[in-house]
DNA sequence: GTTGGATACGTTTTT
DNA sequence: CGTATCCAAC
């Protein structure tokens, strides 16, 4: 085996990570396996083909189980290994013998993803109802309002926290397995107040959602997790698997942590990849400690590090290299490249958003002229409105492009309300899908919604007793409408289901919004061909709340496929992608790092490891672009809303060193205080003087 | 009970 | 600026 083809493609330090613990003929000795893989390293490739090359060792793929951290990296990684695996066959079995061995990883999947499915199968053991439906975050959110208003909290004086503020809370107790009052103490200090009341509206939320049958994105991890610490069951879901693998171990948190503990205990067959220092997900309660403390958690672990960078030019490592050289400790790994020296980053001032957004345009389509096709390009932002004016100089000068991060597809009203008609259907006792649908019928408000749902649940939760509930001043012959509609969809076929829905909820759009609609009626036919996609109701459900769209405009890619369009994306959406040209937008103190992390030096490392990923998806040009006066949308005083920053703090005389500074033309004078930059060939007070009062 | 208007307020990143 | 909440009028 170790003269394969396969192998020969890889570095040592792959090599090693590929083949370790797995002998000739297919048997395993028990060392946990930790790589530690900078950006850059070949990462995927790596562990694609470990698993690979565990199936081609005797390893049978139903019994690997691949935790990654996003479906497209599920699906990345079952690709390639499913090449390598047929490359290997094909040529085991010699050549002309056209036999394909197509290999799938069916366990291959997130945790939120992987999570559900053991549910499901196992659900009759748990008591739970293996139908049950999935909340996605605005569902979620919107029960916990459901749930305070039933309590009637958050009367007194001071302001109850909002709703998304209080999943976040409940959130973070349960991914960190850590108490409320710990939590409130170090996150969110200024609910602490509300303790009792929070405690009391997480118990009242936990009840809904069993009498339910919905669990959230963080019930299943709890429920798996829950389910493991029995024995009985733990040997069960355990024993399903030979070999587990699980991808950017940096961003796993503590609850996905002990999940993997219950499934290898021993960490026998167990291979976890990942870099921490591109952990950047600590909002969401990622713990950096599940990577660094692995050996400990594991001892006897081999650890085997990929610093050797085949993405970036020199220029560019050095750039990184300085960057996170001044975070503190974690694995040490300068990355060394294999490119060359390449140009150097270039740090860019210009006057505002508006430059920055012409400039950042101007570039791309020069860098266009020499070559570089748009899909090659990305721009990247901390926030995703961070790139609103380049969205409209993009539109302006007609250069399509996709939007990653931010508004979401899922998040639009009109995409909500087909969702909820489909989840009623699917589940009669979804209050919040009921709430929402009832309320679509003029005249019905939250009052009669709920007398409606009340109605329902008298009845057997039988959606064709809602023909007999008499609408108070809602509209009587909509409200037949849908409940017929309601009904059929019900009963009938999948995806046949699915059309007298959308077709009743067309009716409605005219009424509900702003015309013109064709826009959103064109994303309801989306839905609904998306939905013919799938084998049912409930896998189409799941499917849209574990993996939606990512992009707007991504959800009717097929037929443009072969267009070039230039990518915009937050830093956190672009983690393990790359593009030739990279221009990061806003690094100015305040924005990035953020505000809101600048009295915690956790959250600032954070902040300085979210840089080091948006600097090493740049192949061969770096351009970090700098405002010197932005607008601040949430000022918390009234007045004049734009804001002088100073550079980020980040760019230190070290790093910056890695940089080329640049003055873009239209740049008054004072661009010289932040120190950093090139004297400018001319200053003009005046212009520096009256545009701070513009 | 519903609806629309007025008002106050504000942390960003996502499975 | 956008959204959540409150209040007054149907």
């Amino acid at each position: 085996m170790s003269d394969a083809a396969y192998l020969e493609d890889l570095n040592e330090a792959q090599r090693e990570a590929v083949t370790h613990g797995v002998t000739i003929d297919g048997r395993f000795d028990a060392d946990p396996l930790l790589v530690i893989a900078g950006a850059g390293s070949g990462k995927t490739q790596a562990l694609s083909h470990r698993a690979a090359h565990l199936i081609l060792s005797g390893v049978d793929p139903r019994r690997i189980l691949l935790l990654t951290f996003s479906r497209r990296a599920a699906d990345e990684m079952s690709r390639r290994a499913n090449g390598v695996v047929e490359a290997a066959m094909t040529a085991r079995a010699g050549a002309g013998k056209g036999q394909r061995h197509g290999v799938t990883l069916p366990w291959a999947g997130t945790f939120h993803a992987i999570g559900a499915r053991l549910l499901r199968e196992h659900a009759e053991q748990v008591g739970l109802d293996s139908q049950f439906s999935i909340l996605d975050r605005g569902d979620a959110a919107d029960l916990l309002d459901v749930c305070r208003q039933a309590l009637d909290l958050g009367r007194g004086k001071t302001r109850f926290p909002r709703k998304d503020t209080c999943l976040g809370i409940y959130s973070q107790v349960v991914n960190r397995r850590d108490t409320l009052a710990r939590v409130l103490a170090t996150r969110y200090p200024w609910c602490e107040p509300h303790h009792d009341a929070l405690k009391q509206l997480f118990a009242a939320y936990t009840e809904r959602k069993l009498a339910q049958s919905a669990l959230d994105y963080d019930d299943l991890l709890l429920f798996w997790a829950m389910m493991l610490e029995s024995n009985a069951l733990a040997e069960q879901v355990a024993g399903r698997f030979d070999q587990v693998l699980v991808d950017e171990y940096q961003d796993t948190n503590l609850l996905q942590a002990a999940i993997l503990k219950r499934l290898c205990p021993e960490g026998r067959g167990l291979c976890v990849v990942g870099d921490d220092a591109q952990a950047i997900y600590g909002f969401r309660a990622a713990e950096v400690a599940n990577i660094l403390g692995f050996a400990n958690d594991y001892p006897g672990c081999r650890t085997v590090t990929l610093a050797r960078n085949y993405r970036s030019t020199n220029a560019i490592l050095d750039a990184a290299n300085a960057l996170i050289g001044e975070a503190s400790a974690g694995y040490r790994k300068d990355l060394f490249g294999t490119r060359g020296t390449g140009i150097r980053p270039r740090h860019v001032t210009v006057r505002d958003s508006v430059d920055e957004a012409r400039y950042v345009v101007e570039q791309v389509l020069e860098r266009r002229e020499t070559g570089v096709e748009l899909k090659q390009q990305a721009v990247l932002f901390r926030n995703a409105h961070h790139a609103n004016d380049v969205e409209i100089e993009l539109i302006r000068r007609d250069i399509p492009f996709r939007k990653y991060g931010g508004l979401k597809f899922l998040e639009a009203a009109h995409v909500k309300d087909l969702l909820a008609l489909l989840r009623l259907a699917e589940n009669p006792r979804n209050e919040i899908a009921a709430h929402r649908v009832f309320q679509l019928v003029p005249g019905i408000g939250p009052g009669t919604a709920r007398q409606a749902f009340e109605h329902l649940q008298a009845h057997n939760d039988s959606l064709s007793a809602l023909a007999t509930f008499r609408p108070g001043r809602g509209d009587r012959t909509m409200w037949q409408a849908l409940a017929g509609q309601l009904a059929e969809a019900a009963a009938a076929d999948w995806p046949a289901g699915i059309e007298p829905l959308a077709r009743w909820y067309k009716t409605t759009l005219d009424e509900r919004f702003e015309p013109p609609t064709t826009a959103r009626a064109g994303d309801i036919d989306d839905l609904v061909r998306m939905g013919g996609q799938h084998a049912d109701r409930a896998a189409f459900l799941t499917d849209l709340t574990l993996d939606p769209p990512s992009a707007t405009g991504d959800h009717n890619d097929d037929a443009e496929l072969d267009e070039d369009y230039l990518v915009l994306s937050t830093v956190h959406s672009a983690k393990g992608r790359e593009w030739d040209s990279v221009y990061l937008l806003h690094v100015a103190d305040g924005t990035f790092p953020s505000e809101y992390s600048a009295d915690s030096d956790a959250a600032l490392d954070e902040e300085r490891r979210l840089m080091y990923v948006a600097f090493t998806r740049a192949k061969n040009a770096l351009d970090v672009v700098s405002p010197l006066r932005y607008y601040v949308t949430e000022q918390h005083r009234h007045g004049d809303r734009h804001v002088y920053g100073a550079t980020s703090r980040f760019l230190t005389p070290a790093v910056m060193r890695c940089f080329d500074a640049v003055t873009d033309a239209s740049v008054p004078a004072r661009a010289c205080a932040s120190g950093v930059l090139a004297a400018g060939p001319r200053v003009d007070l005046a212009a520096g003087a009256r545009a701070l009062w513009q």
